[in-house]
DNA sequence: CTTATTTCAGATATACTGATATTA
DNA sequence: CTAATATCAGTATATCTGAAATAA
């Protein structure tokens, strides 16, 4: 019988192998948090880049949130015929278009944040605020480190 | 002009956002780094768990790759005709029935385990070896308390 | 001419729900 | 009888790639 290469501590010792499967538990459990507002985690995500920087462009909120412009295009009229956003008027194939959260967008994002804040606190992840915290800041490094790579030198 | 609810820093420190967010760049870029050997990273993390615990059936091993029953039986017969995996012979349906890695799938695997540790290295993700371990433990702690959340009490 | 933006169209990869067969 | 397993079928969703139109 062949020795394994992989045990259970070398398979939690990969960071890639971590994050995706981190994900993999964190991103549904988002999608119920988010439910009961009507939003899922990526229109979420479009609503606090849009908080963030107003008037951003579909390509522009693509890029931040790592999806392709073709899908954050597909994305956004929803969020249009939910009223939580709407583009400048004016021809927009080829033309950058901004895009602007609405009362109704804000009232959305305000009611959402409580929900994600509550499902994120410390004790809800096992962790205690300085070791979320430490987490929150290496995964920010890790994905500078990685966005880097890929725009590269 | 509303004062906004969302800052960079707020966004960065959200737990659930930061770990998708580092997932949406890894698993494309654990992708391609598997690319050379002919595997997803879903097959990849399948062929770990048979390296780790061989003669797991289909529904164990969607259950250790997060996915459903009904993924892993679309994914297997792919692996199967790689001739990377082979499932005990005689009656299927409804009875649990064993996978193994083949010298093949052993093989491949060791090839993939050499490109994903170099992937992994630590300056490649913009951490030391010390901060790579603590987000390891850090995401195996917060992975283990979702898990109980989900299953739990 | 080159680049960026937006849009359209097709393809893919999941997952999900529900039902069925089998067996411990 | 109950629970778990494996399969099949149909549906839905979200993403991608490629191509084209438009304009700075």
């Amino acid at each position: 019988m062949p020795e394994p290469l992989w045990t259970d501590a070398r398979i939690a010792a990969l960071p890639s192998w971590s994050v995706i499967r981190a994900s993999l538990l964190v991103a549904p459990r988002l999608g119920a948090t988010l439910a009961p507002v009507g939003l899922t985690p990526t229109q979420f995500g479009v609503l606090v880049q849009l908080d963030n920087e107003p008037g951003l462009t579909q390509s522009a909120l693509a890029r931040r949130c790592l999806m392709s412009p073709q899908s954050m295009g597909e994305l956004l009229p929803g969020l249009e015929s939910s009223g939580h956003v709407v583009r400048e008027a004016g021809p927009r194939r080829g033309r950058p278009t901004p895009v602007h959260l609405t009362e109704s967008g804000r009232a959305a994002l305000a009611r959402a944040t409580v929900l994600v804040e509550d499902a994120d606190r410390p004790d809800a992840l096992g962790l205690d605020a300085d070791e979320l915290a430490t987490l929150t800041a290496l995964l920010a490094r890790l994905t500078a480190a990685v966005s880097d790579e890929v725009s590269g030198p």
